[in-house]
DNA sequence: ACTACAGGTTCCAGCTACTGGAATGTCAAC
DNA sequence: GTTGACATTCCAGTAGCTGGAACCTGTAGT
């Protein structure tokens, strides 16, 4: 097979150019040879890893972590064992999000119900917005909600 | 009431010290006067506006929402229309999230039930790690999701 | 008076994971 | 020879702050 360009690659791993000249620049993926010109070529192998990547990235591992699953592997551990424990702690992390994800919704959509009763309850209208100042007292829980780090979440293509 | 300092101001707004200069380097806030010393001194009024704004991020706001929010205050318009159209279009948003990461959790938890099974189908170790690399069979609606931008997601104290 | 120490100040760097854009070079086709 | 698609590098920006350096201030204790 004959090595591909930059852009054939991305389309072959679906990342962007942009992403792979990225990964290249902080280490996550050698340097591949260049033509004459320039041009980066690549080759099915690098096209494998850069795959890869993309795959740990859409299960929403970091570039951190997906470096650390690469790195076990070239020091001829298996990472498998790591990844499951990546996943078990994704998982439950998951199950927290999603738990504060509905408790919030029902925060928001108790508020939205009752906006009305809770504007009119501002005729003079001297608060910037009565509906989040009253928030705390419409919203008991506020306080024992804890938001994962965003960090946690992907989106994909 | 005596004027508060930065440090006071943020205990009693919930914020960090770092977080309200930040927001007066950004214009969200007005400078505050300052002490002959450059002590910044906040009154009862600022403070009421950091919660303000303290709160308006715990519900989920940007800050450039939270900016949107106060400006059409200022316009003595009042916001609260526009604050139950946000509601709600957040509200659908934590719907859409919600659904993904349980649809997500499913793949997650799928995939490591099977570990071992997928484990010991690669048992020369070719692969980096064959959980991921066998991820597509193993998750087929991988395609199929799609993240909300991490922007909707906030981490409260 | 001297010395801690907790607070304040500014400014700069960094975090994640890229994306967008400018200015420029290369290659094949027409 | 010119168009167009692709490539290159580099710089800046995104959200929302946080951490740290280097320095100043105000109060309390010895």
């Amino acid at each position: 097979m004959e090595p591909l360009r930059i852009g054939q690659a991305a389309r072959a791993s679906g990342l962007t150019t942009k992403a792979i000249r990225y990964y290249e620049q902080i280490g996550l993926v050698e340097p591949p040879p260049r033509t004459g010109s320039g041009y980066r070529q690549y080759d099915s192998g690098q096209v494998e890893r850069l795959r890869f990547i993309k795959k740990s990235r859409d299960l929403g591992f970091s570039l951190a972590e997906t470096r650390s699953i690469i790195y076990l592997h070239a020091q001829t551990t298996r990472p498998c064992g790591h990844v499951v424990d990546l996943l078990g702690r994704r998982i439950e992390g998951l199950d927290r999000t999603i738990a504060d994800l509905e408790a919030f919704r029902e925060q928001l959509a108790t508020m939205r119900d009752t906006a009305e009763t809770v504007i009119s309850s501002d005729p003079h209208g001297a608060a910037v917005c009565s509906i989040i100042e009253h928030a705390e007292s419409t919203a008991p829980g506020a306080g024992a909600v804890t938001w994962l780090d965003a960090r946690n979440l992907r989106r994909s293509s």
